[in-house]
DNA sequence: TTATACATACAATCAAGAATGTATATTAAT
DNA sequence: ATTAATATACATTCTTGATTGTATGTATAA
């Protein structure tokens, strides 16, 4: 039966994809063979060696197509015009969590990337990305502050650099550790008052 | 030449534990073979089967012995007598980040627990571990933070559960976004000033 | 007709675990 | 104090199952 519209290939690419994200999510990286992918997307491994490389490759590219959306998404909330960058920035961060905290998708994706792989070797590069990132987003964040202080008329009381630092990791923190037990607390609820406290903290008023 | 005595018997032990550690760090848990840390602990699978039922109990096993000293470290901080709460408070977690970042063995630890184990099926009770431990954490910062309040005489301007969960969250952010790149900043300079912020931003007064 | 998009079959590797071997420390009896 | 008996602390060997990568088959779209 092999031999099908190149739109049915695009088409089980996808579903290999999303085929990867659950048993990742469910088996782990390491332990989810190639046919437990190939099964659970209906296929053989036979389609798997004809889209990807490999494992490692199959699970690079689930991570890209996961991300992607994700990154665009929160670079996209540079600033609108007018508005108040410090609202926007919590408004964004709340968004983020939000996301996380009802999206089975984007659930998925952050429990697979915090506890079901090991970054070695191969996957070695994914880890590098996901460090990039984190620098891109602190560096957002340090923008954001600039001209939130701007905007407000205050001077911030930390380095505007280690200021951001201290937001992204409270953000990353929050998601962690609900990740890690999310029946602990509610996140969105949760993340609110502290991340305003933060930036109370940063030298902005309470709102 | 078997059969030696109960104390080289521990000796060996303590040394599968040690070797454990270090191929877990470089290679990842899922792996790394027996073998591997039979020849990195100078012996054979043998001794390993002996002293351990398979490789998650050694895990199991490694993780334990790793962590204990350092949850009777954080625990033992509970506060001296007449001391300023918030000093300790913020002490005890520079402390904490100071080993994270000057001790090889603490960092291959948390290295290990971040990025380089896969929690399913059999390691999920050690997941539930962290988790527990995690819990424990922000309960006894909950504490600490309304001591200092009291001592202060300040209302928190955030719910103190709450804003346990987000010292606790902070917290693990910032060692968890270093150790994903520890080049990227210096863990304990860096930590400082967002954490006097978050503390400013409760209420306290700026020190 | 030819390259594509798979399915199927095959070979090779590899690690786990169990079984077994063995030399020595303990212990109890003498 | 010896010595026999036994349990200990491993080392070695073997089997088995699982998974990977590749090679080949095949029907169909282009």
């Amino acid at each position: 039966m092999p031999r099908r519209t190149k739109q049915d290939a695009l088409l089980t690419r996808q579903q290999l994809l999303l085929a990867a994200q659950h048993v990742f999510a469910e088996k782990g990286v390491s332990r989810t063979t190639l046919q437990d992918i190939a099964t659970q997307a209906g296929t053989t491994r036979g389609a798997i060696y004809w889209h990807f490389k490999n494992k490692a490759e199959l699970f690079d590219a689930m991570m890209k197509s996961a991300i992607l959306p994700m990154e665009q998404a929160l670079h996209q909330i540079g600033h609108i015009a007018g508005q108040d960058p410090l609202v926007e920035l919590e408004e964004a961060m709340l968004q983020s969590m939000r996301s996380i905290a009802t999206d089975g998708q984007t659930r998925a994706i952050f429990e697979i990337a915090t506890l079901k792989v090991e970054y070695v070797d191969e996957l070695l590069a994914i880890k590098a990305r996901h460090a990039h990132s984190c620098a891109d987003a602190t560096r957002e964040m340090q923008r954001s502050l600039q001209e939130a202080a701007v905007h407000h008329r205050v001077t911030l009381r930390v380095e505007a650099a280690v200021a951001a630092q201290g937001l992204q990791a409270l953000m990353a923190g929050l998601i962690h550790t609900w990740i890690l037990a999310p029946s602990a607390f509610e996140l969105v609820s949760v993340s609110k008052s502290p991340i305003q406290a933060y930036l109370v903290g940063l030298g902005f008023a309470r709102s």
